[in-house]
DNA sequence: ATGGTAGGTATCCTA
């Protein structure tokens, strides 16, 4: 069967009724998996994913930030969520599809403004989530599990993920010690890149573009901070990706787009 | 060099 599983930073997801009708009806995933919810398990808009589709949910989340849900249209098992660093946030939500396929819905920490972890707990935060995410696939490592692991990890790992990797070194989610503890994560379970196993290395490619911007479409400074990685297992089975970057346009837009991968399972 | 916008909450935090 054909598996579609698409996510997105959808910037509290109670705002975003009409984005969410149309990634339904445009690109039909079968499991959409949500981050920045912004909202608690008792206030989620069930309703509206029942009426769009998907029955089966795992929502976690809390009052004003963060926040992750995994809506499906298959049936889901085993659902849990996890925390790190000591932290009690709503950052990592794990379900089972089926077919054994274990997907785990991420929102890492933006980390602030001031890449250094002494004077900036937010990005000393950022960087020990990473460590503690890396350590327990690294735990995993060659089980032959088929993960697939998506959402906002804000960082954008490779020079054509920004709009200019010379002006974002110093800039927080593409220092050297975020793309390379990302880069470490990636190794320590064998992950694949699906999206830019799909879209070469060598072709601009973003996510996210910021608000603040006057037109982000001509200005166009995005980053790539949204991901789909596979296990080794599951890697055979990619058979496309995409980045919805005319969602940016649409209105009353999230500052992130949908990213889907179609597998093969 | 600076400030720009958006969301949630309750007056300022986070992104």
């Amino acid at each position: 069967m054909r598996l579609r599983i698409t996510t997105w930073n959808a910037n509290s997801v109670r705002l975003r009724e009409a984005a969410l009708r149309r990634i339904v009806a445009e690109i039909r995933p079968d499991v959409l998996c949500l981050q920045e919810t912004k909202v608690e398990d008792h206030r989620f808009p069930h309703e509206l994913f029942a009426e769009l589709g998907f029955p089966h949910r795992h929502v976690h989340g809390q009052k004003a930030y963060h926040g992750v849900a995994i809506l499906s249209k298959l049936p889901l098992e085993d659902c849990h969520a996890r925390k790190w660093c000591g932290v009690d946030d709503c950052r990592h939500a794990i379900c089972r599809l089926p077919g054994g396929i274990e997907l785990h819905d991420l929102y890492v920490p933006a980390g602030g403004d001031v890449p250094d972890p002494e004077a900036n707990p937010k990005f000393a935060h950022k960087l020990a989530m990473l460590r503690e995410l890396t350590d327990w696939f690294a735990d995993r490592r060659g089980d032959g599990a088929r993960l697939v692991l998506v959402g906002d990890l804000n960082i954008a790992p490779l020079e054509n993920d920004v709009w200019s990797h010379k002006q974002l070194l110093e800039v927080v989610s593409h220092t050297p010690v975020e793309t390379e503890g990302l880069g470490a994560l990636q190794r320590a379970y064998g992950f694949l890149d699906a999206v830019r196993t799909v879209i070469p290395p060598e072709k601009k490619l973003y996510t996210w573009w910021s608000y603040r911007a006057r037109d982000w479409d001509a200005s166009d400074r995005g980053r790539r901070l949204d991901h789909i990685w596979l296990s080794p297992a599951l890697a055979p089975t990619l058979v496309t990706a995409e980045v919805r970057r005319d969602a940016r346009g649409w209105e009353n837009p999230s500052d992130h787009v949908p990213v889907t991968v179609e597998l093969e399972v």
